[in-house]
This record gives structure tokens, sequence and C-alpha cells, in this order.
DNA sequence: ACAATTTACCTTAGTACTGAGATACTTAGT
DNA sequence: ACTAAGTATCTCAGTACTAAGGTAAATTGT
């Protein structure tokens, strides 16, 4: 049964690892964590969201129309992660799923806005509670104080490294 | 300057939210922000390795036998998040450009493990220091200690999630 | 009014994968 | 030895995007 254990005498040789300073380590490490525990909620969301036949990008456009109501569609793209022709693509699909519907904008002819048809709309609204309890649960691992205090610390994070992003490194190099 | 603001006189019409209970709404905000600060990291991330012309997958391979040593294929599989037929298309690439090298196993032909040629890790001893301190500049909003903790709970938070993700619910449906 | 710029969206080609199934080998049982 | 089952890796078709570039409409400056 151990049939690994066998193979491992003939395994390669072991190896010393570098090391690094402190800051680095602890950076690193945190980055780590970060990337596993991201990766595992999303398959909790994932495997949600497929039952529907429905991607997570999919997903995050629905919920974002569902939420905040008909919006152009400019500033879907600056709510999800997502390029701007994914938007395109992903609202295609929704379209033609005729879960969404894309409209003119009266004022300015070059702008669109999506909404979610009443069949968009009533699939979220049987959809999302389910996905909130997924989500939920994937998360409990966690207490609702330390869940709390997760979600305060990533913010930081995220808006630091977001402002982080733009300025680019002028000068030396 | 407004550009949009005149367009606003004909925007979408007002919207009310639906809204969920505590531990669902807490959950889902907690998502929402790792996914978000994960994202912005992993940015930081890609930027530094592009200058290399490597992808993030790639990267995560030569890192992980940078560090551990050369190491069966099949264990690499395990420890970075790709499927089977990734870390054969990633390793290929990487055998390619001369940077990695697949051998054979002697007491079990199957099997190949991977290994770093002089000239990966001549390229790695360069990169990865570098790497390590970009990591822990988007980091940075953090403290020291903040890091810390973040660690620990996206730890626990990681484990727990994985952990529920085995055990298929059975019975119904 | 007209060119130059900006903005909004779409199209196209390419990328980095995934998932299912094939292939090659090993191990266990008879 | 032969069969069955298990494991390690690869192949290949397909997916969900991204990035760059294109078109159309609006805005700005002259």
């Amino acid at each position: 049964m151990p049939s690994s254990a066998k193979r491992s005498t003939a395994a390669p040789p072991a190896h010393e690892s570098p090391t690094y300073p402190e800051r680095e380590a602890r950076g690193l490490a945190l980055w780590v964590a970060l990337t596993r525990a991201q990766d595992s909620v999303a398959q909790h969301s994932a495997a949600d969201i497929a039952r529907h036949g429905i991607t997570g990008g999919e997903f995050g456009i629905l919920e974002l129309l569902y939420h905040k109501g008909p919006m152009f569609l400019n500033e879907v793209q600056k709510r999800v992660l997502v390029s701007s022709g994914g938007v395109t693509y992903l609202v295609d699909r929704l379209v033609e799923r005729g879960l969404l519907e894309r409209r003119l904008c009266q004022s300015d002819r070059r702008a669109r806005y999506a909404a979610l048809t009443r069949k968009g709309r009533a699939l979220l609204r049987q959809v999302f509670p389910e996905h909130a309890r997924a989500i939920a649960d994937a998360v409990s691992a966690l207490t609702p104080e330390e869940q709390k205090q997760a979600r305060i610390l990533l913010r930081k994070l995220g808006l630091g490294a977001k402002a982080r992003l733009g300025p680019r490194p002028v000068g030396d190099e």
C-alpha cells in the first residue's frame, strides 16, 4: 500500500533552502496564506455557482446588477475584476441566455446600460440567498469576531496594495 | 471635465437592494475583501514576475523547486494550484527555455522528477530576492504585527474552507 | 463648423490554463 | 505468467478570459 515510499529510495537528493530577511519572509508567508485562502473559498463559491451553469465572472455581473440595479457598462467594468473586453464577452453570454438586457442611453448613444430581465431577477432572487449561505459556511472556520477582524485587515491590505500599483517608480533603474 | 455627470440625467432608475441576515452579510463582506486583496497583491506579483517573461504559474514551479529541491511531478502538482495537465504544460515551457530538466526515476519508470538546471538556479538566485521585496512592499500597508495576525487568520480560514470541500453532500438531489 | 481628443464599447487574436481520457508502467492477486 | 487494479504522466479539445486595436459618438478648442 505504501506505493511511493518504495520509490523514495531513488528520490532526488536533499537540498538546502535559502533563507530571507524577516520582512521578506513575513510578506511571503502572508502572500501564500492569502492566495491559499482565496483559492479555497473560491472553490466553494464556484461549486455553488456551477450548479446553475454560470461562471464566476458571469455571476459577478448578475449579482452586481441585482444589488445595485441597472448600470452603465463602464461602471460595471470598474466594479468587477475583469477587463473591458471581458465585460462585453460576459454580458453577451448573459444576454444570449435571456438573463440580461442591453439598453441604449438616450442622451449618449455611445453608452449602453445593462439591466436584469425578469428571468434574471427571478434567478438571482432564488440563487443568491443560497450562495450567501454557501460563502458564510465556507468562512465559518473563523468566529464572527475573527471574520470582522480579517475583513478589516484585508481591506487595509487590499486598498494599500492597490494604491501602490498606480504610481510608477520614477527615477533610478 | 465631469463627463459622465451629464449623462446621469438619463441614468437608470434607482433601485432597492435586498438585505441579508448578519451571518451571510458578514461572510460576503469577508469574501469580497479577501478577493480584492488577493487580486491587488497578485497584480504586484505578476508585474514583478512579468519582467522576466514568466507567468505566475511558471514562477510557482520554479520557486518551489528552488526552495525544496528536485521533486516528482505529482508532488509538484499537489503543492501548486494547477491541474495535472497544467503541470505538464508549464514544465514543458520551462524545459524549452532551459530552466528546468525532466529526469527519469530509475525504480519507477512511470515517474519523472523535475530539477532546475544551472541556468534556472541562477535565474532564481537573482530574481527571487527582488520578488520577495516586491511582495513585502505590496503588503506593507499592514504593520508587521498586523501581517502576522492576518496570516494566522488566513491560514485558519484557508484550512477550514479546504477541509469543508471534500465531504460531498450525500442524499437528496 | 471642423479637426483633435476623449470616451464607450466591441472585435479579434492569443494566452494560460482545465478536465477528460489515453498511455505506459507498476503492483497485487491467482 | 496473466489479469486486474492502481498510479504517473501526457495529450488534446475546449474555456474563460486578456490585451491591443478598431469604430462610433461626444466633447473641446479654434
